[in-house]
DNA sequence: TAGTATCTACGACGTACTGTAGTAATTGGC
DNA sequence: GCCAATTACTACAGTACGTCGTAGATACTA
């Protein structure tokens, strides 16, 4: 756990703009009935491992530059120091870089949520998790029942 | 929200401990059974608005001189931005201060949780939920089968 | 092959947040 | 009026992040 090599889980406003571009070009909520599928990949090859687009620092800053004034080498530093806490793979291609994902966008916010209620006793945790759904939406409530009875199925 | 007057919800590592002792002295978990009440209080006064006690830059450092070497100014810097934070609440006494939390451990850690939550657009919270529960405890998940349960009875 | 476009590798710098604490100013009590 | 406790202010170091520039290696091209 800990963002796959053990580091904080926590991320950079920019560090999360470069993560949520690299998940949208890859089904990384594996839980989500709507992940999308690598239809967009060459036909004839069968999927690789992990059916995850790979993408180059030029991609990445092509993308973010339409939203916002950023310059080629801080997306370079960005995805390196991703790279260093475990949130992205670096996949050697040549003379460049390919830049995946190592976690799930579901891992790491599951993890940050842990990671707030890890900080308070197990005596008051529950007391905790009383007020958290009670200031939850209520679709968001709705969506922690289901997961709930879906693990209560699971487990036998 | 956001801590009270709207701030960031994370604190840092010393202004935690400082938290804990402070949520020690006062019954902030208003939703749990084993809060302790003012017993400790004098007797003869009725209890003030919140049943609350608050402490002194003086008690709290002492405190916290237990288990680390540390000045008394550092507490003071540290309840000082607390209360910037708007998570302790301030208490002129006197030539003093008297230092009260203002947020209650339950209602700070749901919105660090709610916090984590919020980065992911509403189509994936339900995924990312998903593995939140299935990353948590059995204790952790009884207690927010609990807490729904509560929640549902309260709502008609 | 010389020139140009790419990339990565490194190092830097500014700001914000935190931990840490000293010193000055203030104030209440003796 | 003087002393001890308290607050007010200021400061500084470390770390995390956003932000880039420059240098050096590579690859493509005319």
């Amino acid at each position: 756990m800990g963002v796959a090599q053990g580091r904080r889980a926590h991320l950079g406003e920019l560090e999360r703009a470069v993560m949520d571009y690299l998940w949208s070009l890859a089904p990384t909520n594996t839980n989500h009935p709507t992940a999308p599928t690598n239809s967009g990949a060459p036909p004839g090859e069968p999927a690789p491992t992990p059916p995850q687009r790979a993408a180059t620092v030029r991609e990445v800053h092509d993308a973010l530059a339409q939203a916002r004034d950023i310059a080629y080498t801080t997306v370079m530093t960005v995805l390196d120091r991703l790279a260093k806490k475990g949130a992205v793979e670096q996949i050697r291609d040549g003379r460049a870089y390919l830049y995946r994902p190592a976690v799930t966008l579901d891992a790491l916010t599951a993890e940050l949520m842990h990671d707030a209620l890890g900080t308070v006793d197990a005596e008051s945790r529950a007391s905790a998790l009383v007020r958290f759904v009670d200031t939850a939406s209520a679709d968001d409530a709705a969506a922690l029942r289901a997961a709930l009875a879906k693990l209560e199925r699971r487990e036998y």
